[in-house]
DNA sequence: CCGGATGTTCACCT
DNA sequence: GAGGTGAACATCCG
């Protein structure tokens, strides 16, 4: 499920985490470690460890593993990623999610990684379409600013001098990181451009009411329960109408994904 | 049965 | 180099 908004969730819920050590580590499927680590090498680096931190850039949620060797050297990200299906249980307990994947959300043939700590605890990955990983290190070289925390500046140095469709720039992790598929609708829907604009070619008002929409929007969701709360998320179908003007929405592909967007209002 | 889905990476074009 | 497209991953849902 995750967007930023759901990694945030995540981290949070990762959070009872910090202060554990950790005495095991599953890694039953090779496909879901990621980098050319292996289960072996992951045991090796996190077990007798414990997790000191936990952060998140983007969709990139990462655990700061200490080696405890009192000098700091063996400290490691491990990162964690979660694709379009991936879940966070931790200790049980998934944080969100059951009202929109209420089928076999327990298979354990889903099961894709798990750490288990001193006293039974427990943090594991569920994701049915494997389409998430666990890379060690976590690697952030390749993501652009947190998109929860987006400057108008920010903004512009991601969008400066890019042909690309306005959306599929916003889409791109190395530009702007965090963003989704649908997040992405709701915030040129609310913000009132259209997805195809020239990324490059908004004026500087633009750009900032663009970056205000980005944090505002996020923010509005995050409270709501997820990136599927949007006012446009209703009218994400063939056929609907514009919530804000009553106009038909239309549907295109941009940036890879499918776009719903307001010919009539965003521009 | 078919198409599409909150993601990412890669090969292959233009 | 930049940008676009389609495939792949595997499962569920309409």
């Amino acid at each position: 499920m995750p967007e930023i908004i759901e990694v945030e969730y995540y981290r949070r819920a990762a959070e009872a985490t910090v202060g554990r050590r950790i005495v095991g580590v599953d890694a039953p499927d090779d496909w879901f470690l990621k980098g050319g680590v292996s289960g072996a090498d992951l045991a090796t680096a996190l077990v007798g460890g414990t997790v000191v931190a936990v952060w998140r850039h983007g969709k990139l949620l990462g655990l700061v593993v200490d080696a405890g060797d009192g000098d700091g050297s063996g400290r490691v990200d491990l990162g964690l990623r979660f694709g379009m299906t991936g879940r966070l249980v931790v200790d049980g307990d998934a944080p969100i999610d059951e009202l929109l994947y209420t089928t076999t959300r327990d298979d354990p043939a889903h099961h894709r990684f798990g750490l288990r700590f001193d006293g039974g605890a427990s943090l594991e990955i569920v994701d049915p379409r494997r389409l998430g990983g666990v890379e060690l290190p976590a690697d952030r070289s390749r993501l652009g600013p947190d998109a929860a925390s987006l400057s108008a500046g920010e903004l512009a140095g991601a969008l400066e001098g890019s042909t690309a469709a306005l959306k599929a720039r916003l889409l791109d992790q190395s530009r702007v990181a965090g963003l989704g598929n649908l997040l992405c609708d709701e915030i040129l829907w609310r913000v009132g451009l259209a997805p195809g604009r020239e990324a490059g070619g908004l004026s500087d008002h633009e750009t900032a009411a663009l970056a205000a929409g980005v944090m505002t929007t996020i923010a509005e969701l995050a409270a709501r329960g997820g990136s599927h709360t949007g006012d446009l998320q209703e009218s994400r179908r063939p056929g609907a109408l514009c919530p804000r003007d009553g106009e038909p929405m239309a549907r295109d592909r941009i940036g890879g994904r499918t776009t719903y967007w307001c010919p009539v209002h965003q521009r």
